[in-house]
RNA sequence: CGCGGGGUAGAGCAGUCUGGUUAGCUCGUCGGGCUCAUAACCCGGAGGUCGUUGGUUCAAAUCCUUCCCCCGCAACCA
């Protein structure tokens, strides 16, 4: 293949907060075939991906497992590190922000900024509740007071660096007209245009100093940088940018960055924030920002709580890894959120991938042998029929280059499938056991499954940037040594007078689909996910907690929130009003008459303008929400 | 009136920007064909008031409008 020049592709860098599940590995996989489809046709391209390990949240994840946050990340991004791996991912750069580099980058870009004005020292201004320890903007707060507690405000301040995003407004709008690619899928945009830069781009906190696990602010070393600035910059220093001027090679080969693949949720940070950065630094833009849609398992979002998260190497576990990229790379829509179930995996293993694909291979191999001792010969015997089969073929490298110009893998894999369909209606078409039986039409029948085997060397040719192990199987198979980029160009290219695999192995075997539910089902039944865990308390700290039984004797809806129920609590000694957030598993009505378990000594607050003094216990995954309820006389104390 | 996305055959989607031949595709289903192959492959059929109302037009799934429903985000989850 001809050098078509560099080609830089990023993805987001994971958050070093625990194992990354399907969703999350789902980018790098796309990522990386569209690498691989680049690099096969002719393009020098670099990869990176990487970890996000800085933040609070770090910080505190870190303390509660006892560890110290380096060796908290280290070890979550070698957990990262082997899941993209275990989906056969050829990312060139695997980046990290604890990166010694990166950190001194970061740490001169921050003060170059300040220095020239971009960043200024300000205070996180807002309305302070003291008995809350919470800042809050004018617009959070509810009647003028603290929207968590109802009570009384000052004006306070918090030390903190600004970044001055409208300065450069104009500029970005600018950009993003005349560069209509610039953000993709189109329908982000507008969301992009028409909710963050009209209406005005708000100034960026770029520092923190409540937490400490973050790069330091050199010259006040109060701060962190807070994570735009530490995290959108991986994507320049990991090519080895020197804001000094003196740059890798790499950095001057590859920048600007050819796509930028994220999830939607980011596109806010990687559309205006680090185009503004770039301006600001004097560095130019990356060329486009893809925002991807997510790739949702059964009802809703993954999580942990609701016991329906999925993760990378389970799955490869079950079905195989390329099966699995299958699934990701096939059963996305471009812009639109793709749902997953195991019934859907299992349904598309078996029908593309086992029948289409793996059992045409078999069936032309299996003829091969049996009709020619395994040897390819072409007497070039054509007919008519051969054209449109021929003809698709050819045509498969420019259709697939289309959709991927458009980052359209999907339909760039439906292309192949559709060629592989073409194949087997061949076969019918042709009928190579009936030519088998007549000695006169033995040169015929080579021709035909000649034909066949160049189909099918050039799909899988093509097909290696999606399922590179099976892509490499199928031309062991065949035999040919033909399986570069350009010999898919050339229908006729398959060598003649080789052999073919005397004992065809089964690509992708049929999965019954009730076995491999049961089995799937039995695998989670003693896997009870550990909980996180909060920090060990004495008994002098439970016994602060007052908790008595109560009879709830009126409920009804919050007036002005849907997730919110009001109900009057019997304590026998008092009646107390109670806000509680379980309106969308209980009725007002059914509440009434329940024993329920109330934390009596809280700090009463305002929910949303009503007061509520106390909390009503209830057990809650995330999905099931039940009362904890217990037959005692009102009053009750409970240890 | 917080922001946004979506409602097209039993299921999952394409088509909508740039109106225009019988509204496509995959799976499932029913019938047929074939036997080289992984009970696979090939052909054919059934199944759709393109969420609803009104409008623009020679022509609307597509443009404008009314309303309904679903899903994210935001707010509220003592």
């Amino acid at each position: 293949m001809e050098n078509k020049g560099k080609y830089y592709i990023t993805t987001a860098i994971a958050y070093t907060s625990g194992k990354p599940h399907i969703g999350n590995v789902y980018e790098i996989v796309l990522a990386d075939a569209i690498a691989r489809y680049k690099r096969e046709t002719g393009y020098d391209v670099r990869f990176q991906t990487g970890t996000d390990e800085h933040g609070q949240k770090i910080e505190e994840k870190a303390k509660a497992a006892g560890k110290t946050p380096q060796e908290f990340v280290d070890g979550v991004a070698a957990v990262i590190k082997e899941q993209f791996d275990t989906m056969n991912v050829s990312y060139d750069k695997f980046m990290r922000t604890t990166d010694p580099y990166h950190e001194a980058q970061v740490q001169k870009m921050f003060k170059k900024l300040y220095e020239q004005g971009d960043i200024y020292k300000s205070e996180y201004e807002g309305w302070y509740c003291t008995p809350c320890e919470s800042f809050y903007t004018e617009s959070q707060l509810v009647d003028g007071k603290c929207p968590d507690c109802g009570r009384d405000v000052q004006k306070a301040k918090e030390e903190a660096y600004f970044f001055k995003m409208s300065k450069y407004a104009d500029r970005l709008m600018k950009h993003i007209e005349e560069n209509p690619h610039f953000i993709q899928p189109e329908s982000r945009k507008n969301e992009m245009v028409n909710n963050f830069i009209k209406p005005g781009l708000q100034d960026l906190c770029v520092s923190r100093t409540s937490f400490k696990w973050g790069i330091p602010v050199d010259f006040d070393p109060k701060h962190v940088v807070y994570v735009w600035i530490d995290a959108l910059t991986n994507y320049i220093t990991g090519l080895g940018f020197d804001l000094g001027g003196n740059h890798d090679e790499l950095f001057n080969h590859y920048w600007p960055a050819d796509v930028h693949l994220i999830g939607k949720d980011i596109l806010r940070f990687h559309t205006i924030y680090w185009p503004i950065m770039l301006m600001a630094l004097g560095v130019e833009l990356p060329k486009q920002v893809f925002g991807h849609p997510w790739l949702l398992v059964g009802e809703g979002k993954m999580s942990k709580s609701k016991g329906n998260v999925i993760y990378a190497d389970e799955l490869v576990k079950y079905f195989g890894r390329d099966a699995v990229r299958y699934i990701m790379l096939h059963e996305m829509p471009f812009a639109q959120d793709g749902t997953v179930t195991y019934e859907l995996m299992i349904e598309r293993i078996n029908s593309d991938l086992a029948n289409i694909l793996g059992n045409l291979v078999n069936r032309t191999i299996s003829m091969t042998n049996k009709y020619f001792g395994g040897v390819i010969t072409n007497p070039q015997v054509s007919e008519e029929v051969d054209a449109e089969l021929i003809s698709m073929v050819q045509a498969l490298p420019a259709r697939v280059e289309k959709c991927m110009n458009d980052l359209k893998v999907q339909d760039a894999i439906d292309e192949i499938i559709a060629v592989l369909r073409r194949c087997n209606k061949y076969i019918d078409e042709t009928m190579p056991w009936a030519l088998a039986k007549d000695e006169a039409k033995k040169d015929r029948l080579a021709t035909v499954l000649y034909n066949l085997l160049e189909g099918i060397r050039i799909a899988a040719i093509i097909l290696r940037s999606y399922l590179p192990e099976t892509a490499e199987k199928i031309l062991d198979q065949i035999g040919t040594q033909q399986r570069d980029m350009d010999s898919a160009l050339t229908f006729g290219s398959l060598e003649t007078g080789t052999h073919v695999i005397a004992k065809p192995e089964i690509l992708f075997a049929r999965i019954d689909e009730k076995e491999m539910l049961e089995k799937i089902e039995a695998d989670k039944e003693p896997k009870v996910v550990k909980p996180e865990g909060k920090p060990e308390i004495t008994i002098d700290d439970f016994a602060k907690v007052e908790l008595r039984v109560g009879t709830v004797v009126k409920c009804e809806k919050h007036p002005k929130a849907d997730k919110l129920l009001v109900s009057q609590i019997d304590l026998g000694y008092e009646t107390r009003q109670i806000v509680s957030g379980i309106a969308s598993h209980y009725k007002p009505e059914e509440m009434i008459g329940k024993k329920v378990v109330v934390v009596v000594n809280l700090k009463p607050a305002k929910l949303r303008g009503v007061e509520s003094q106390g909390m009503i216990l209830a057990g809650d995954d995330g999905e099931n929400l039940g009362l904890l309820t217990v037959d005692l006389p009102d009053g009750t104390e409970i240890h």
